[in-house]
DNA sequence: ACACATGCAACAATCGATTGCAACGCCTAT
DNA sequence: ATAGGCGTTGCAATCGATTGTTGCATGTGT
């Protein structure tokens, strides 16, 4: 380390930068941290001798001090597919809303994808003393276990439904009024025979499906038939293929995200099946590729930005001690091409 | 809190655990790590005690003393793109890889999408003490200052080019290879007039431009065209929109990756034009989705499972101590229905 | 009965910061 | 000359764990 060009020998804490300064860690402390309670000479100077030595304070003794991490975790559970890793392109889409929201306010992000084994999964998450505050994506099928950790804790937004009495703040589009929308949407373009892709493990795929079949009801048409899909990217394609023959002798298919709904169009087109001529599809999510499909996805806005800005402004209500309800966004058809 | 359904009173460290068990904090910290310095009763009486009250060690207390943190920094440099966030899907599949190798490990993600505004922006995430080591996704137009952390901070691996007397390891692919072998794709489909769709600011794809320039120097053709498109996904758009005539004028279009490639069809399609027969397009990276769009995607595989799980092994030599060389893996065409 | 080994738990230092309070020097007012 | 005020700085406690060392109470061998 003798090298010139080198760092000047590297400062490891602020005592080792105090005893250079000549003054105690405190006054080093103050002086960083830019108060004005320092004289401010010795702040400068001490200021200047960091940078040349491109000593900057450890964070993590600082947080354990300060008892404030500037962390916020962001979760996805994946209770029911095990083998799903954070390929969705809505997790994705959503998590960049996130990412840009929380970083605006100067948090980091821990992102955890958790297959839910063990029984206390989420409160060793919450409580393990990193975090500030936990944003969930997607109930999955973990409803017990994230109504048990908001009993106390209080921090946490989820993304997903709302029931009417549950206990933790959630975020989300209405899935059943988007159900409907997309059942509405099909019915108009004539279509008669209904079919739902999905898995309805998940609540918010559930509900979907349960508006799918309001709308058939509604039209006197008989109960939508509801494929399991999985929702696992790589699992998916096979999934699709494998059914598709089935899928066909239906004329008007929801699917529950935009995902499901483009590899269906592409398996659809393997078979010669034309859409819309043939059989009408819709989306759900409204991904910023659904535009750029060909042909271009009709699917159910869940206007993510404005879901995830949501999201974080109700957790910093209740990181601040404020209590925040529960927000249902309303879904909005996306007419395009597919029906 | 006097509900007998809910906690017996909160504990809320080590200490108020030990005074409950009529131990030491110590004897509680072995105890709770399950060493076998305590006496098999006390230990699984303290265990049970912990498990009652709900009650988990401080991981914030535990790193700071352990000096090991056992999170990874994930950060995405934006240096030439202020408003990309974190949609692009060709970082989202790497994340899912990057996050199922790490977890796997035991480790934790910390994300940061940065904006490279301040001088040290690369140093303050690595050298704030809360990271064990940085995986950095692109190195977008920061190659200086990766190079200068490099210098002196070791357990750093960042996706992306290879430059001879680079001092940081790097894995990727060969992109100035992959740009030939999608030049030879499109030249061998009988194409003269090629252009190239792509920031040439970021390294990596400057490297394409250069590799389709080698297959169109080698078939005696012009230099290619080099469209600028930006790389944030809602900019695209309109970007590509604006140039499309322009575009049109080509018969063989090498893009700077899939999702250029998947908004260049759509545009051409809106003018009536027919992809592969007026004219051919290749993209790159190989996304999942390429396979599952109208027409299907020929484009150039980064095979992004085994280079992330790459960077992860690198990474854990280099926290280990040990020194890990750079790698380059080879592109490979995946010929499909666009070229 | 005495020396010695062994098992177990307590004590206290440590990680690297932050911060309330005390103390110090200097100036001014009485 | 002395008291009080102000602007700075130092001291030491604190955040919540981990861990090397010490010490005590047994048990064992001779």
């Amino acid at each position: 380390m003798n090298d010139p060009t080198a760092f000047p020998a590297r400062i490891r804490n602020i005592a080792e930068l105090a005893r250079l300064a000549g003054v105690s860690t405190g006054t080093v402390s103050r002086a960083l941290a830019g108060k004005d309670l320092v004289n401010k000479e010795t702040r400068e100077r001490i200021q200047a001798l960091a940078r040349e030595h491109g000593f900057r304070p450890n964070q993590m003794a600082r947080r354990l001090r300060v008892q404030e991490t500037k962390v916020i975790g962001v979760v996805v559970p994946l209770g029911h597919e095990q083998r799903q890793h954070l390929s969705d392109p809505f997790f994705m889409a959503i998590l960049g809303h996130l990412a840009d929201a929380l970083t605006e306010d100067g948090y980091d992000i821990m992102l955890s994808r958790v297959i839910p084994d063990a029984e206390d999964w989420l409160e060793r998450i919450a409580d393990s003393g990193m975090l500030d505050g936990v944003l969930l994506i997607g109930q999955s099928n973990q409803f017990e276990a994230i109504e048990r950790l908001a009993q106390w804790y209080r921090p946490m937004v989820v993304w997903g439904s709302h029931r009417p009495d549950q206990v933790h703040c959630s975020v989300g589009v209405d899935n059943r009024q988007g159900g409907r929308l997309a059942g509405e949407c099909l019915i108009a373009a004539g279509r008669i025979r209904l079919a739902f892709l999905g898995e309805t493990v998940a609540p918010e795929l559930n509900d979907r499906y349960l508006g799918l079949c309001d709308a058939a009801a509604a039209a006197g048409l008989p109960v939508p038939h509801n494929f399991d899909i999985h929702l696992a990217a790589d699992l998916m394609t096979g999934n699709i293929a494998a059914q598709i023959d089935q899928i066909a002798t239906f004329d008007g298919v929801a699917a529950g995200s935009d995902l499901i709904a483009m590899h269906t169009v592409r398996a659809l087109a393997d078979r010669g099946i034309k859409v819309p001529d043939d059989i009408s599809v819709t989306g759900f999510d409204d991904l910023p590729l659904a535009e750029q499909t060909i042909p271009r996805l009709t699917t159910i806005s869940q206007n993510i930005g404005v879901g995830a800005r949501a999201m974080v402004s109700a957790l910093f209500e209740r990181i601040a001690g404020n209590d925040s309800p529960s927000l249902v966004l309303p879904a909005r058809l996306v007419s395009r091409d597919t029906a």
